[in-house]
DNA sequence: CCTAACCTTAAAGTAAACTTTAAGGTCAAG
DNA sequence: CTTGACCTTAAAGTTTACTTTAAGGTTAGG
């Protein structure tokens, strides 16, 4: 499978394929005798576990040190999990400051859509603001 | 307070408070005959929304759009309303996609956990991209 | 009065994660 | 045998969110 297959398969584009092989994300590759990259399916897999990895916030950084050594398959579990846990508890946090947020801004919908419509811009200024920071309080 | 006291206060370096001024994030603000910033508490406040909005995942960009215009204050509640209850959509979809991320995390740590210790690297692969990739299609 | 710690600006630098460009080699079809 | 869609590389460009630097003005303390 030559790179642009493995674009379309993955739905990333060649360059960004290149650039984690760059990186040390994915090992340097079989190449064809004319130079061309040549990847098996095992590839795409990787690419799998990379986008998954970043939309669950992980840095290209962490990934390379999440990744097995390519030379081979020594995926060291415990250091895997305990990653994969550390992160859990990051998502758990974030989850709960959005929770946060969410329940500040309605709140502060609420006091707005409370006052009488002729009420003065600088009072609702202070009200939104006063929601806001009752909200950076409970953070 | 002069921008260093603000710096001390919010826990921004000053170059950080006027990018954010160059940025149009936070208003032009009083000099000093001297040509020193002078800021009022409010802008504490402001800063502080901008570094809670940061952490819940929102761009400068989009941190600008729900800031009020600082020009004058025509907050025109409507519009504001209408900006905030748009903001609590996005929040909360962020927070249904952050719950699938971290079940997914779940899932995944749950499986490698249940393989016996000494399974091999590639089963643990197997189970590591079947566990995210349920996470991908929940998402 | 001098020094250190402030403040000012514009401009350049940084880091992450890519993409784009330039210049060229390869290959299947007509 | 040429055209167009691929592939290659190195290097430069992009975006976001800042920080650092350079060059200088201001102010409080001893």
């Amino acid at each position: 499978m030559k790179i642009g297959e493995l674009a379309r398969e993955s739905g990333l584009a060649p360059s960004r394929i290149r650039f984690y092989e760059r990186e040390g994300l994915i090992g340097s590759i079989d190449r064809g005798l004319n130079g061309y990259r040549q990847y098996s399916r095992g590839t795409r897999q990787v690419l799998e576990i990379i986008v998954m990895a970043q939309q669950a916030g992980f840095s290209l950084d962490e990934i390379r040190n999440l990744l097995p050594p390519h030379g081979k398959g020594d995926w060291s579990r415990d250091r895997l999990v305990a990653a994969l846990k550390a992160k859990v508890v990051e998502v758990a946090a974030l989850r709960h400051r959005l929770a946060e947020t969410q329940a500040g801004l309605e709140a502060v919908i609420a006091r707005i859509e409370a006052t009488p419509p002729g009420g003065d811009c600088f009072e609702n200024a202070e009200a939104v603001l006063a929601g806001l920071k009752d909200q950076v309080k409970a953070d």
